[in-house]
RNA sequence: GGCGCGGUAGCAAAGGGGUACUGCAUUGGUCUGCAAAACCAACAUACGCCGGUUCGAUUCCGGCCCGCGCCUCCA
């Protein structure tokens, strides 16, 4: 039974849809106007493991994420680069969908972009308008937040308390402070669009709870987003779909916590910010990937090179278990191998509990981190087993192999991680960290080769040298015993 | 000031009323010419502090301290 944790009632519920087997999910996308960082990877990542998971559960999941194309960011990113604003977010568009690419992030159901609906939102505020939640002035429309009367049900605010604290804005027609923008008249030689209150454009809000309910219906199950846009871009969402039409809005809301730098929210604005693509370049998709999901989806996870390189270490792990598994015969035989001896019985086990106990983590609010130590288990007991394989029993040694790869299926499918071939796994890695360290990858081959001789020739010592040396470098060698030698940096 | 989230070993991170999944690091060992990897063993006098409930709490309740976040755009 999955549960998840509800923003809006601050439990963790059973989740049970509105409609049998059906999942509606609506997740806030990316306002496009420059590079998306980690952040915006995190919380992509977050909800592709949610649509994962829920695919696995069987349900049929129909899986909205917006592009905000217009709002003052672009605009003022369009004035001061000169590209117009089309080109600026059709061009930032297609970068994030190249990065979703490169962590595995499945692309949703649909992309709506808010552009492209804005006849939709304009109904939906002529909605409000005529329900008396909304009213239109000189530079727009506003949504009248104390005609809600479940305003800050979501965030856990009240208006009073809002009130106290709302910040002076300058130049507004509002009646009330707290009111927010449902329309904005454009200045001139902005984007516009017709409206029945003059041309402009749509206010951030409006566009996803038109979005939603025109793709989804109201209320629907899931909506998603960071924690940053509890208060206000949900909180607003909610007064101005359940204003429109006295219906609930969404069922869950779930958020996802912040990638932390120094213990410090990571953001456009305090510029502490690493892009996706840096992060790729400098330690692996898969790595950034791992290392998002090595933490529950809601708490802070704080990057720093050493929970990066703890994350790339905890991989290898994996990659190169897979690597002494491929050396194993493929399962032939259609009977399930007898476990014998007592580390057969512990792997046969292990091997057996592993989906149990993947489920339960994962029903646990999408506990990836549980799962992951799941997995971790069964890899040190099929180590275990290894080390004392000895030829003997072979039919169990090729069933445990099949066994491990049926269930590899489901952690790649869900998760999205250990996706790769081991060899292209090492490759990549190598690649990267020699272009990072700047090291001089003919060089590390040259000495290796040396060393080789060296020890054909039982100079030992010679080779020990040259060990070290390579080891100064960085440059760590294994010995295979079919006489070949590995290295991989430190 | 209001609201929210959290504080688990050297680091990271699950769990959860009956004495702690997992990854990394450290120490000793097995293996290896030596290494590396792997495996075995050791490593938290009990999970921020103080009270309460309970036969029993790290896990529940209350208070406190600390960190982070939202209250302006933000994944």
């Amino acid at each position: 039974m999955l549960k998840v944790y509800n923003s809006l009632t601050q439990k963790k519920e059973k989740f049970v849809p509105l409609t049998d087997k059906k999942v509606r999910m609506y997740v806030c996308g990316i306002t496009a106007y420059d590079s998306c960082h980690l952040g915006h990877a995190r919380a992509a990542i977050a909800f592709d493991v949610v649509y994962r998971y829920l695919k696995f559960l069987g349900f049929q999941v129909d899986y909205i994420r917006n592009y905000t194309d217009i709002d003052d960011k672009i605009i003022n990113r369009s004035k001061e680069s000169g590209m117009p604003w089309k080109e600026l977010t059709g061009r930032y568009i297609k970068e994030y969908q190249e990065d979703m690419q490169s962590l595995n992030v499945l692309p949703p159901t649909r992309e709506p972009r808010a552009t492209e609906h804005i006849p939709h939102m304009t109904k939906a505020i002529q909605k409000l308008i005529e329900n008396k939640m909304a009213y239109a002035s000189q530079t727009g429309v506003y949504y009248s937040v104390r005609s809600f009367k479940d305003y800050g049900k979501l965030s856990h605010k009240k208006i009073e308390e809002l009130e106290s604290g709302a910040r002076i804005e300058i130049d507004e027609t509002k009646k009330d402070p707290l009111d927010f923008a449902l329309w904005k008249k454009a200045k001139p030689g902005e984007p516009e669009w017709e409206s029945p209150w003059g041309k402009g454009r749509p206010g951030w809000h409006i566009e996803c709870s038109a979005m939603s309910t025109e793709y989804l219906g109201q209320p629907f199950d899931i909506h998603g987003g960071g924690r940053d846009l509890i208060f206000p871009h949900h909180e607003n969402e909610i007064a101005q779909a359940e204003g429109a039409c006295a219906k609930s809005f969404c069922k869950y809301f779930l958020h996802n916590g912040f990638v932390n730098i120094d213990a410090e929210k990571m953001s456009k604005s305090k510029k502490n910010f690493k892009t996706i693509k840096e992060v790729i370049a400098e330690r692996d998709a898969e790595v950034v990937r791992y290392f998002l999901i090595s933490a529950h989806y809601g708490s802070p996870i704080d990057f720093t090179d050493r929970n990066m390189k703890d994350a790339r270490a905890a991989l290898d792990r994996y990659y190169l278990l897979q690597q002494r598994l491929s050396a194993l015969p493929d399962f032939k035989s259609s009977k399930v191998a007898k476990a014998e001896s007592g580390v057969e019985k512990e792997l046969a086990d292990s091997l057996k509990n592993l989906p149990k106990r993947f489920q339960e983590a994962m029903d646990e609010d999408f506990n990836t981190a549980g799962a992951l130590g799941g997995l971790f288990e069964t890899i040190r007991l099929f180590n275990k087993y290894l080390d004392s394989l000895q030829g003997k029993n072979p039919p169990f040694a090729s069933w445990a192999k099949s066994e491990w790869e049926k269930h590899q299926k489901v952690f790649q499918d869900v998760l999205g991680v250990f996706v790769s071939k081991p060899e292209t796994y090492f490759e990549r890695l190598k690649k990267i960290h020699a272009k990072v360290h700047r090291v001089d990858v003919a060089l590390i081959e040259k000495k290796i080769e040396e060393r080789r001789q060296a020890r054909h020739a039982k100079d030992f010592k010679l080779g020990d040298e040259i060990r070290n040396e390579l080891l100064k470098m960085g440059v760590e060698i294994k010995d295979k015993p079919d006489g070949t030698t590995e290295w991989h940096l430190r």
